[in-house]
DNA sequence: AGTAGGACCTACAGTAACTGTAGGAGCAAG
DNA sequence: CTTGCTCCTACAGTTACTGTAGGTCCTACT
């Protein structure tokens, strides 16, 4: 399979798998007598694998440490459990924050009934101290 | 008043007002005989007006659009709404892909109980096609 | 006068995770 | 043998800064 294939088996960009080459996330894949890159299941696993994690809003490097764990068999599955409470968790800030925003955002946004700027609420609040 | 003036007047790091001038959304400060920035009262109330609009999310072209409306005295109000709804409407996407996220993440990690990595139900989702 | 300490200067590399493009080579079909 | 598609390398660009290196300037103290 060549890196079209792999691309389409994942729905992945080629760029993008260049680039998890570049950094060595993938392997660096066996070439062809003309230097292309050829790919076989395995890859497609692996490659899926990142995808689902990145998907998840895991980084790369957690990925990678995720894909580690995986191919330790008898590694600890709480290390796994680790990495993923402390991403939920930070998933679980990133929402507060959004949440607050959001709400402060509406206070800004939602009395404004246009009109001229020197009337705007939305202007106003961002000139004002508070 | 010196940049460092200014940036304890805004809470800016002082790299960060240098480069607000560089990208334009600082105007070009004026300097001494020895060629250091100097800055005035009008300085501290747009970069507080950038700091506020950045902290409530906004990118920086759009406080920059923002700042723009601001100082058109007869801008059209309805101009700085379109660009806060519009932001609203960002917000409350990525609250919706976040949350949808966490409940996806809740899901691989709540059953996970330890024992080894053969048994994780993380590394096992994120290995396996659904 | 000399020096030690801050605060300031320019210029550039690095961050995260890609994406897009330029310029060129290989390969199958007509 | 030419058209068109896929592949290659290499690098710039995205966002909004942050950090660092190496050097200058100013003030205060000895």
């Amino acid at each position: 399979m060549l890196i079209g294939g792999l691309a389409k088996a994942t729905g992945t960009k080629i760029n993008t798998i260049r680039f998890y080459e570049e950094i060595g996330i993938m392997p660096e894949a066996a070439r062809t007598a003309a230097g292309q890159r050829t790919y076989e299941d395995r890859d497609i696993e692996r490659l899926s694998f990142i995808r689902r994690a990145r998907k998840l809003g895991f980084s790369i490097g957690e990925a990678r440490s995720l894909l580690e764990l995986k191919n330790e068999p008898d590694g600890e599955c709480q290390k796994a459990a680790d990495i993923a409470y402390r991403h939920l968790h930070s998933v679980d800030e990133r929402l507060a924050e959004l949440t607050a925003l959001r709400e402060e955002l509406l206070q800004i946004t939602e009395p404004c009934r246009g009109g001229s700027v020197s009337d705007c609420v939305i202007i106003e609040k961002l000139s004002r101290h508070r």
